[in-house]
DNA sequence: TGCAGTTATGACTCTACCCGCATAGCTTCA
DNA sequence: TGAAGCTATGCGGGTAGAGTCATAACTGCA
C-alpha cells in the first residue's frame, strides 16, 4: 500500500516538482541560497543571470515552497532553508557515483 | 564538506538526472515496471504510447541505469528494480502533502 | 540462410520553456 | 506625496525535447 502505483494526477505533480530541479539554473540558485541568504543584486553578480530571469525562477521556487523571501529595507532577501533538496541531491549524487564506479569496473 | 556547494559539472549531472523524472511519461513507465516487469507490447497497451516513443524513453532510462532489459524469446522484458526512484518519489510526495496541508490551514 | 517479429533510428512537427530586453508596477524613504 | 530603487511581467528569439511516421537494423526461429 505504501508503494501502490500512484495515479496520473499524483504522477503529474511529482514530475512537475522534479522539473523544478531539472534546470541547472534553478538548482544553482537553490545551492547558492541554501546556507547564505541574499538579495537579487548579489545573485546577479554571482550567477550572471539577468534580473528578470532571476525574478521568474525565484518565483517558481517560492511557489513550490523551496524558497522564501523576506523584505529588508527596499530589497528582498531570499532564503532556501529546506533540507529536502539537499536530501534529494545527496541520493542522486550517490547514485551517479555508483554508476560511474560500475562503469569503471566494467571496462576494467 | 558533506554539503559543500557542488560544482557546475556536478550540478549539471544532477539536474540531468532530475530531468529524467520530470517527464510524466517516463515516471509512469518506471511505476509500471517497478514491480511487474513486462515487454513493450504490454506497455503499449497499458500506456497508449507508440512503440518508437517507448523505445526512446526506455533507452534513456536504461542508459541512466533506472531500467534493465532482458531478452526472452524474441522480445525484451524490461525491469525497474531500483528502489531509488521510490525513495525520491516518497520524499517528494510527502512534501507535496505537507504543502497542501499548510495551504489548507492558512486559508482556514 | 531467409523470414517473421521486434526494436532502434532518421526526419519531422509541435510544444514548452529558457533567457534577455524593455517597461510597467510596487515599495520604501526623504 | 513624489522620486528613486527594486521586482514583476509582456514580448520575442532561440533551443531542447516530446511524440509520430516510416523504415532501417537486429534477433530468434523454421
Amino acid at each position: 500500500m505504501a508503494d501502490a502505483k500512484p495515479g496520473p494526477e499524483q504522477l503529474a505533480e511529482i514530475s512537475r516538482f522534479f522539473r523544478l530541479l531539472s534546470e541547472p539554473a534553478r538548482l544553482q540558485l537553490l545551492c547558492e541560497l541554501r546556507h547564505t541568504p541574499c538579495d537579487v543584486q548579489t545573485l546577479m553578480e554571482r550567477t550572471g543571470f539577468s534580473q528578470s530571469h532571476l525574478s521568474r525562477q525565484l518565483s517558481q521556487l517560492s511557489q513550490a515552497g523551496l524558497v522564501r523571501s523576506e523584505r529588508q529595507g527596499q530589497r528582498l532577501i531570499f532564503h532556501a532553508d529546506d533540507p529536502l533538496v539537499d536530501d534529494l541531491c545527496a541520493l542522486v549524487s550517490q547514485r551517479l557515483r555508483q554508476t560511474l564506479e560500475a562503469r569503471l569496473r566494467s571496462m576494467e
